[in-house]
DNA sequence: CTTGACAAGTACGCTATCTAACTAAATAGT
DNA sequence: ACTATTTAGTTAGATAGCGTACTTGTCAAG
């Protein structure tokens, strides 16, 4: 009668998925939305220049939705673009000044949501449940190749 | 330096939700995607009729995406829509046999993919999981209404 | 060399999602 | 009763995501 609980849970992340974007991108200044963000996000954390395929394998999505976000990411003027010198397929992306700054009052916003949820849930029961996550997103993405 | 419990859950929640999204779509027929067959499910669950905004109330979307979605339904053939007798704004939604038997066919179609997701995480650690995720859903969902 | 396979990036078409604005109907308040 | 507010549903405009197909450049094999 009940639904397996794998697919309970691929539900219920389904539905935190949906509403935690939302509710982060309502507090994020600049129109930043979220993907955006964690590009911008990325760079910070990783510092150096990237090509979108790099930047697309690191947050696990295609190629053509990262010329997407790395388009409306430069137009807003946080990260720069220029050819590849070795290789005339390829660019290299780096995060602007002001896309740091965009970053830095990004995180800001959402500290506090983020705070609540900590608090909400428990720091307990998240550190108990990344783990798990973590090996649900590897196996998914093995998957993902291998099909 | 490394980033709060709360942001690296959401971060695995929004990959986890994707890879799980795209994984299953390409396994389903009729070309149904994962809200519709959201949608479709719900129906055979939960029985007999539904308004729009009940259906978007139950799955977590607004009622403009639940439109637009009821409205492709339809066109396939799997649900059937006609106005409420008894509110002459609103609607009521059915499930057709059509649908119900797409809705078969998909969860049979996603069987493996579930069975695979609890093999290799575990029965164990999903079943520990999952309280927490709903925990999670709650509050964001209360939070929305909020803020 | 020249050719053929592969890789990087882009473009297009589709669905989903949100917000905001709108229409139409029901309901509450005076 | 009449008006004001709320509710149901749709539409429009924006972004994100995928897959497919295409262009261009790289590299290896003959």
């Amino acid at each position: 009668m009940s639904d397996p609980i794998a697919f309970r849970i691929m539900n219920e992340i389904g539905i935190i998925d949906q509403l935690g974007t939302t509710l982060f991108e309502r507090a994020m200044p600049h129109d930043l939305t979220l993907p955006q963000f964690i590009v911008l996000n990325h760079f910070v954390r990783l510092g150096c220049e990237r090509t979108p395929v790099e930047l697309a394998d690191a947050i696990q999505v295609t190629k053509a939705t990262m010329t997407s976000t790395l388009q409306r990411l430069e137009s807003k003027g946080f990260v720069s673009s220029k050819p590849d010198p070795d290789d005339g397929r390829s660019k290299r992306i780096a995060i602007t000044a002001a896309g740091r700054e965009a970053r830095d009052q990004s995180i800001e916003a959402i500290a506090q949501d983020l705070a609540a949820i900590e608090e909400a849930v428990g720091r307990g029961p998240l550190t108990a449940v990344l783990p798990i996550l973590s090996n649900l997103r590897n196996f998914l993405d093995k998957r993902r190749g291998e099909k």
